[in-house]
RNA sequence: GCGCCUGUAGCUCAGCGGGAUAGAGCAACGGACUUCUAAUCCGUAGGCCGGGGGUUCGAAUCCCUCCAGGCGCGCCA
C-alpha cells in the first residue's frame, strides 16, 4: 500500500522538523491533502498542537516549515496559515506507486482484513409467479458488488438465493393455467418462461374479478399442495420449471452468480424445533393466546404504550409457522451447512425491523455468530408515478429495461461507426456490456439507503456520472496501449522525475486511494463509495488526456512515464469496475 | 403514538468518525476535434447545506428541538 508508505514518510518528515524547532516529537497529526494540487502533495493540518506547543497552529505551521531541511522522498514542507503542505519528488511519488501498482496487477486495492471468515451473502428473493423487475436489480446490482467486495478484502464468499416457490400466489399463477391456458407452454408461445407464468398471475387477477369463487379454488390447491397431491405438484414443478429457465437467463445476462439456491418449499417447515427449544430454555414465552412471543429487548427497540415490552410473534398457537419462523431456521440452517462466521441479506429497508429482530432472537438463542450478521438495506426504487406495484402492472420488467439500453447502446455504437465497418457480432457484444453497465452503475452509485427516483430519461445516459463514462476512458488507455506498441513505444526508460503536472498528480492521487477505497466500500456495505471513486479517476484520467499527450510527450523519458502511468490508471479502472460487477471494453 | 431512514444548486446525488473558498452529474449558456477514440474536455451561471438553538478556535458534519417526506411497528410475507 504505497499511499500509507507516503503518509508515513511525510508524518516522519514533519516529526523531523518538529524537533529541530520545539524539540519535541508532534502528536495526533493525519495527512490530508491540499485543496489545489499546486500546493503540495500532501497537508497536515497543524490545529492537535496548538496545545501541545501552546501557539497558534499558523504560527506552528510557520517555525516548522523555518525548521525544515527535507530529505527524500520529501521535496519541500510549505506553510499555507495553520496548513503544512508537503511536496513529495516525483520521481519517487510516481515511480514507486507505479511500480507498486503494476506488481500488484489485478490484485490492487485487495486486501486481507476478512482473511478465514466465510460469509454467505444472500441477495434476491424472487417469487416464481412473475418476471424480475427493477427493484429486483438494484438487488441484485447491491449483492453483486458486496459479494466481489467481500472477496476483495479476503472472505470466502458464498452467494446465495432464496426462491420464494410456494404459497397462494404461486397456486394463483397455477389455477389460471390450469383454467385459461388450454395447453400453453412457454415454448408453444415463444415466450421466456417466467413472463409466460407472469401472464397467468395478471390473468388470474382479471377473472378473480369477475369471478370470486376463485379465491376459494386457490385455497383449495394450496391445500392440496401442502397435502402432497402429486397432480397439484406435477403442475407446480413444471411451472416453476419454466420460471427458473427464465430467471436463468436473466441472472447470465445481468452477471448473477448464485452458489447456493434456496426453495421456501424446503425452508417453510423449519424454525419450529429451534422454537420450542427457545421455550423450554425460557428465551422464548407463550401469550394469553397461545402464541410463542420474543419479548424485544428495550435496548434497540423501545417499549410499548403500556410500558411493556415489545414483542414478535414466532410461532402461532395452533403450530403454524410464520415468515420469522422459517427465518430463523434458515440462518440456522446456512451457518451449519456451511461452517459460516456470518451472513449478510441483502434486502429492502422495508424489512429492517424483520432483520433486527431476526438477529436479536438468534443472540437470544445464543449463536455466537448472530452479532456478525447483517442486513444491508437499500432504499425503494420510485417510478415517476410513485411506487412500483407489480399487481397494477406498474413495474419496470428487468428483461425489458435491459434490453431497452443495451439497443440504445448499439445505437450509439453504429452512429460512430457510420461506414460499417463492425460486424454485428461485435456491435451486440459491446453493447451487451456497456448497456448492463450503465444499469448497475446507475443502480450503484447511490448510498444504498437512499430510495431511487428511477428516471427513465436520466438513465439511459451515457454521459456523466455513468458506468459508460468510466468504461470508454478504459477504451481509451487501451487504444493508447495498443498505439504504442505498434509504434514501438514502451516504458523502458521512463523517468518518473518529469511527471508531475497538476493532471498527472490528481491522477496519480485517485490511483493511490483506491485501496482505501475498496476496503472502506467493503466495510461500509457501500458500492456506491466505490463507484464514485472509479468515476473520479475516470474524470481524472479524461481531464489529463485532453491536456496533455502521451505517445506524442516532449520525450522518449516522459512519454514512456506517461505510459506506465495510464496502464496503472487502466488497472485501477479495470478493477474498480470489476468490483462494482461491470466489466470493461477493448474498444467502444 | 413510537422506531429507523431521508431533507445540500432548477433536477438527481456526493461530502456527514468537525478543519483551507460546500463538490459532481444532468439541464442552460459559451468555447475546444488536421494531433493518442468529442460516449471527451474547458468556461459561465446556479447554494440562509429543511428551520431554530447548543457544543467548539472552527459545524453540511456532533448534541437538542421543531418541520416535511418515506418505510416500518406480534399472531401477512
Amino acid at each position: 500500500m504505497p499511499l500509507a508508505q507516503w503518509k508515513e514518510a511525510v508524518l516522519q518528515e514533519v516529526a523531523r522538523a518538529c524537533r529541530t524547532a520545539f524539540g519535541r516529537d508532534p502528536e495526533g497529526l493525519e495527512v490530508g491533502y491540499p485543496p489545489e494540487v499546486e500546493l503540495g502533495d500532501f497537508a497536515v493540518g497543524c490545529f492537535p498542537l496548538a496545545r501541545q506547543f501552546r501557539m497558534s497552529p499558523a504560527e506552528i505551521a510557520r517555525r516548522i516549515v523555518e525548521a525544515a531541511a527535507p530529505r527524500p522522498p520529501v521535496a519541500a514542507i510549505g506553510a499555507s496559515g495553520p496548513y503544512l503542505n508537503v511536496t513529495l519528488l516525483p520521481d519517487h511519488l510516481f515511480g514507486v506507486s507505479i511500480a507498486a501498482l503494476r506488481e500488484a496487477g489485478g490484485r490492487y486495492g485487495d486486501s486481507a482484513a476478512g482473511a478465514g471468515r466465510r460469509v454467505m451473502v444472500e441477495y434476491l428473493s424472487p417469487n416464481t409467479n412473475k418476471p424480475l423487475h427493477l427493484g429486483h436489480l438494484r438487488n441484485a446490482a447491491l449483492g453483486i458488488a458486496l459479494v466481489r467486495l467481500l472477496e476483495a478484502t479476503g472472505h470466502h464468499v458464498i452467494p446465495a438465493i432464496l426462491i420464494n416457490d410456494r404459497g397462494v400466489h404461486i397456486c394463483k399463477s397455477m389455477l389460471a393455467w390450469q383454467r385459461f391456458a388450454a395447453g400453453a407452454t412457454p415454448e408453444s408461445e415463444g415466450m421466456k418462461g417466467d413472463h409466460f407464468v407472469g401472464q397467468w398471475y395478471v390473468r388470474y387477477a382479471v377473472e378473480a374479478e369477475k369471478d370470486p369463487s376463485l379465491e376459494a379454488a386457490v385455497q383449495e390447491m394450496l391445500q392440496r399442495w401442502e397435502a402432497g397431491d402429486p397432480e397439484t405438484l406435477a403442475l407446480w414443478k413444471q411451472m416453476n420449471g419454466w420460471v427458473y429457465a427464465g430467471f436463468e437467463e436473466t441472472y447470465r445476462r445481468f452477471g448473477m452468480r448464485f452458489e447456493v439456491f434456496y426453495y421456501e418449499s424446503d425452508t417453510y417447515r423449519l424454525g419450529k424445533d429451534v422454537i420450542a427449544d427457545g421455550l423450554n430454555r425460557g428465551v422464548f414465552a407463550r401469550d394469553g393466546r397461545g402464541n410463542v412471543v420474543f419479548p424485544l429487548p428495550e435496548k434497540p427497540f423501545g417499549r410499548e404504550k403500556d410500558g411493556s415490552l415489545k414483542r414478535v410473534t414466532v410461532l402461532r398457537a395452533d403450530g403454524t409457522s410464520l415468515y420469522i419462523t422459517q427465518d430463523i431456521g434458515t440462518a440456522i440452517r446456512k451457518v451449519t451447512e456451511h461452517a459460516l462466521d456470518s451472513s449478510v441479506y441483502v434486502v429492502g429497508s422495508e424489512q429492517e425491523h424483520h432483520f433486527q429482530c431476526l438477529f436479536a432472537i438468534l443472540e437470544a438463542l445464543g449463536f455466537p455468530w448472530a452479532q456478525a450478521c447483517r442486513h444491508l438495506s437499500y432504499g425503494m426504487v420510485y417510478l415517476p408515478e410513485g411506487k412500483m406495484k407489480s399487481r397494477e402492472g406498474k413495474v419496470v420488467d428487468a428483461d425489458d429495461l435491459i434490453a431497452g439500453m443495451v439497443e440504445l447502446a448499439a445505437e450509439e455504437i453504429r452512429r460512430r461507426d457510420p461506414e460499417g465497418r463492425l460486424a454485428e457480432e461485435e456491435i451486440r457484444r459491446r453493447a451487451e456490456t456497456i448497456g448492463v453497465g450503465a444499469i448497475k452503475f446507475y443502480l450503484l452509485r447511490v448510498r444504498p439507503a437512499q430510495s431511487i427516483h428511477f428516471d427513465p430519461a436520466e438513465s439511459i445516459s451515457f454521459d456523466g456520472f455513468t458506468g459508460p463514462y468510466c468504461q470508454y476512458a478504459y477504451a481509451r488507455i487501451f487504444g493508447i496501449l495498443e498505439k504504442a506498441a505498434e509504434r514501438g513505444v514502451s516504458e523502458a526508460g521512463a523517468d518518473f522525475g518529469r511527471l508531475g503536472n497538476a493532471e498527472e498528480k490528481l491522477l496519480l492521487r485517485h490511483l493511490l486511494e483506491f485501496p482505501e477505497e475498496v476496503a472502506a466500500a467493503a466495510s461500509e456495505f457501500s458500492p456506491a463509495r466505490l463507484a464514485t471513486h472509479v468515476f473520479h479517476t475516470a474524470r481524472a484520467f479524461n481531464q489529463f488526456y485532453n491536456r496533455h499527450a502521451v505517445l506524442q510527450a516532449e520525450s522518449p523519458a516522459l512519454a514512456a512515464a506517461r505510459l506506465a502511468l495510464i496502464h496503472a490508471t487502466a488497472l485501477v479502472l479495470r478493477r474498480g469496475l470489476e468490483l462494482l460487477g461491470l466489466e470493461v471494453l477493448e474498444n467502444m
